[in-house]
DNA sequence: CTTTCTCTGTTTTGTC
DNA sequence: GGACAAAACAGAGAAA
DNA sequence: CTTTCTCTGTTTTGTC
DNA sequence: GGACAAAACAGAGAAA
């Protein structure tokens, strides 16, 4: 059920209402070692199964209010794990249509190339100092000419200035907070004994993402996805593209280059493709070269 | 380290290399009770903290090549928790800056109406049924002439034909698998053991999700995310957005309707809301009214 | 360091 | 062989 | 049920 | 009081 009443309840009756108390107390390695200074660490669970109802939506501010109380939920906790797994999607040995049409001139050529200065959003943090080594540099332009052209989702395609990024979502994991982790080789630190104590199970902390992760260090890459920087830049002349991962940019770099790094070895094809991921899929579904090769880099 | 060096030397010496072990295998409550078929678990582990590097990405297919062999990871497992807090971030106490202005005539009416037929690139799976209780139905129309202007993402404007949502991302967790849940009220299952066994540790066992929840029967809720499908559609004629979460549809009606039913009761404030986000995060920086009420429904 | 709006994990409400 | 970090992969998934 | 391309957790590679 | 599901909240976060 929710987590108010199981904290509420949870001192007398453990494991009540649901099986969350069950999972969620005995749960890992060294959790609830208790080590908090004030606020007992007070388990939480929750109930749910919403789904869609059919909301007549009238308009027009009706009538009827609804108001209660407020409780600011001033601890979770006890979470668990979240992992990586899932070979459950196939493709259908079917569809090999290999176009691969006029190469380079298939190349996209336009992109969006209107930056516009919007503000960051973001809430000051406890913590101040922003641990990621993004120590990638910007490579030297190269050609001018070709842009690429752009989807949809924007969220990358523009820059920020530098003033407006001042208090970026240091949302948590940074050093000189007060919880810092201890295990060796980390340096990451929290706000609350909580947050610590996921860390320190390899769960991300923060609210609403709670993942599981195999290598502990790899903590400090993932933080990355909740911070709203962007530090790696396309070196195209005119493309305003912006990453946080480098792979993404060195793959984005094909779509101006044209490069098709990736050739299937397979005897009888000889496919090329610009993206991993697309001749991932190639070997995946034909069963073609499992001997994998790249062409060249980039 | 990897996944695989570590399966590799699993049976001798555990818990080399890293943390990981140490973390991944005494982890949670009955994880490892074997009763697995065949494949017998592995459990896996990496090491990580790439983060940039300056690629100089040398134009026009180079060189040389760098290919290896394949090996199709089996396995993964014991993957961990994942929890959702983290009260970190909070806002400077100082922008209450309220414009609210001229409120209906703000509201937004326009909206891209374009719907287009892409289609699903979606991967058929083990399994067949997918169970979310999409119960909502669509409410009939309302007027006419008012549209929402849309914003950059897209994601939602537009809608699929019938046929093309066919074979769409029933991608696990799905009734008639092998591997059924025996939890009590949970009819999910799973095409490994491995995922039955994250699952039952409250952990979505798709790749690169791994999120852990309080609540077991969330799961089923949670799947959707994993889903092409977004049943739930705007019923504003011309509108064509469509939404996977009622809330989400819930609050998008008020982009049409103008309606703004958050009224902040504070004493001398009387900001009112269109999202109860916004209104919630006024309380938040601001203090007030900690008796929230709704000032009408919809 | 803003406003508008969507997504989703958890909390609250409503009904039996 | 063993760290360890950098690079790359292999999906998932968004968009068209 | 396609192609192009981005994101990211894990695997592989390269260096000491 | 206790299920249980439906509704709503409270952030995170994308976009402008
Ligand atoms: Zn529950
Ligand atoms: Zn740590
Ligand atoms: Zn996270
Ligand atoms: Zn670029
Ligand atoms: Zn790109
Ligand atoms: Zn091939
Ligand atoms: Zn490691
Ligand atoms: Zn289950
Ligand atoms: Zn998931
Ligand atoms: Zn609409
Ligand atoms: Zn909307
Ligand atoms: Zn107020
Ligand atoms: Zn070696
Ligand atoms: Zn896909
Ligand atoms: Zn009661
Ligand atoms: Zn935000």
């Amino acid at each position: 059920m929710n987590m108010k009443s199981s904290s509420k309840k949870r001192k007398d009756d453990k494991r009540k209402d649901h099986f969350h108390e069950l999972y969620d107390e005995d749960t890992d390695v060294d959790f609830w070692p208790n080590t908090s200074s004030r606020d007992d660490a007070t388990l939480g669970n929750s109930d749910n199964t919403p789904e869609q109802t059919l909301d007549p939506v009238e308009v027009k501010s009706g009538g009827k209010l609804q108001g209660k109380k407020i409780k600011s939920s001033k601890f979770k906790s006890s979470a668990d794990l979240s992992n990586g797994d899932s070979k459950l999607q196939k493709m259908s040995k079917k569809s090999n249509s290999k176009k691969q049409k006029n190469d380079k001139i298939n190349r996209q050529l336009r992109e969006d190339q209107n930056e516009e200065n919007y503000m960051d959003h973001l809430l000051d943090v406890e913590v101040d100092e922003a641990t990621l080594n993004n120590g990638d540099k910007i490579p030297e332009d190269k050609v001018d000419d070709t842009k690429v052209k752009s989807r949809g989702k924007l969220q990358s395609g523009k820059r920020k200035t530098s003033k407006q990024q001042a208090s970026d979502g240091l949302h948590t994991g940074n050093k000189a907070a007060k919880f810092p982790c201890d295990i060796e080789g980390c340096d990451m630190s929290f706000s609350t004994q909580q947050d610590l104590l996921l860390h320190k199970r390899d769960i991300c902390p923060v609210k609403g993402c709670k993942k599981k992760f195999f290598c502990h260090k790899y903590l400090l890459q993932h933080r990355k996805v909740h911070i709203d920087e962007r530090p790696l830049k396309c070196t195209w002349k005119g493309c305003k593209k912006t990453f946080k991962w480098p792979w993404a940019r060195t793959e984005h770099m094909r779509v101006h280059t044209g490069v098709r790094p990736y050739e299937c070895k397979e005897p009888g094809c000889s496919q090329t493709f610009r993206f991993v991921s697309d001749f991932s899929r190639h070997k995946r579904k034909t069963g073609h070269s499992c001997d994998k090769r790249r062409k060249n880099s980039t």
